[in-house]
DNA sequence: AGAGGCTTGTGACCCACCTCACAGGTCACC
DNA sequence: GGTGACCTGTGAGGTGGGTCACAAGCCTCT
């Protein structure tokens, strides 16, 4: 919004130090090494709708999100973006390219105004090298990432829309909002599940007219989340076998 | 099949420590840690068919396939199971439950009778926490499967049936076979594009006609594996118009 | 105050793929 | 040599969700 308050504003906000240390990847380290890395990480703030990289860049930097939400979204061949994943303050991005030295995997686009701190690729890596808590700290990232993917392609292989869609909704009000009410829009939701925005609409309003949600503006209220936790409950196999 | 032969099977037929050394997980590693390992290294012949593990278990081995196949499913509710991996000789699997300690987030079944090296977390762990060059290793080695399982997301909501299928049939045939023929029977082809038997043998049919492919009992053989690398260029209109 | 842009809401049409149902083929094993 | 068990092949019918088209509400910027 206030894109003129800028040369008062670029002045640091946060405290690199305090927001690295915070950070689960970093919170093991030495005070000495968590200078030596603040002291390279470069702090940046961007409006919401920036770019921050493109899927097929080669950029290395390991980005954190201090304050805002970063979107990570795949392009399809036609305008169809897909949004793997909601990035919020205190969380990690970028972090195979930067490992692994490859192109990245996707675009990450700014969806609010944003703060980040920038990492090279020419820092850390020696770090991880030198301290295996970091590497350690490193693999956990990866594998917790890796259960998130996994479970994103059992999601859209075996559950439909409105299941889809009640887990998206749980998720997000889980992490994202206070009470119950989430803060994004039909045509986003439909890109995070794969779905038309209209196909979006079209069961919001069915449960709207069930009295489980609330429709506004930008944004969803769940009236009965526990009637959306039930809709994911119902995968439960017809025949009574629950064992191997 | 020949369930009698154990007693004289069950020996090695395969060096441990060959087996570990020719892995790019291990092959960094010195001789004597080499030795360390595969000492404390099981390994095991197990029939095609054999559950190695299931979705939810908590054990916490890692395994290497010394010869054979062996498949990661994960069950729906209803015996419609979605095939995620298909894992051959000199690759790993069950490096996430190994790692963070957490439940298996898959099922693994041996797909043909098979070999497996097997490593229990408390002798590995260590190792990794000792020696860099091994966490580096696995970093590198989960930033792979990150992108793989990340391009199957895409995948499966970009791609229609022909466009996955297609893709399939040359990921299989570069890896799995000489001379482009794929030895996989149709519904397990649907079950990793997470389609159904019938759609996958129609449309395989379709390409019969063309000349693309030939079909045989357990298998697919690829006659013009261009043309289905064509089909994989075009950028996805569902009806006839490219551009905008 | 109006204009342009983004969001929501909804009807009509269509097609890719699913489900069911059934038939023939092949192989293994009794 | 028959009897399953598993594979392939195909038709008929149903439907979830995509696409298109259009209208109305709401912000923001000028």
């Amino acid at each position: 919004m206030n894109a003129h308050a800028d040369d008062h504003a670029t002045r640091q906000v946060f405290d690199k130090r305090a927001i690295l240390q915070q950070h689960p990847l970093f919170g093991a380290l030495g005070s000495s090494l968590i200078d030596q890395l603040s002291s390279h990480a470069t702090s940046k703030r961007i409006k919401r709708g920036t770019t921050i990289f493109s899927k097929g860049d080669y950029g290395s930097c390991l980005y954190a999100v201090c304050s805002g939400q970063v979107k990570i979204t795949v392009p399809s061949g036609e305008g169809k973006d897909a949004v793997f994943n909601l990035i919020g303050p205190g969380q990690i991005f970028g972090e195979i390219a930067l490992l692994d030295g490859g192109q990245r995997t996707a675009d990450a686009v700014a969806a609010r105004d944003s703060e980040l701190l920038i990492i090279d690729r020419r820092d850390f890596i020696p770090l991880v090298q030198r301290e295996p808590e970091i590497a350690i700290k490193l693999i956990e990232i990866l594998c917790a990432r890796l259960r998130n993917t996994s479970e994103q392609v059992e999601d859209v292989i075996f559950l439909d829309l409105p299941a889809r869609l009640a887990k998206t909704l749980l998720r997000l009000a889980g992490t994202d909002a206070r009470n119950h009410k989430v803060l994004i829009t039909q045509s986003e939701l439909g890109q995070i599940i794969g779905v038309s925005r209209e196909a979006t609409n079209r069961q919001l309003r069915d449960w709207e007219k069930h009295r489980w949600v609330k429709l506004e503006s930008g944004g969803v209220v769940l009236l009965q989340p526990d009637a959306l936790a039930a809709l994911l409950e119902t995968t439960r196999p017809p025949r009574g076998h629950t064992g191997k």
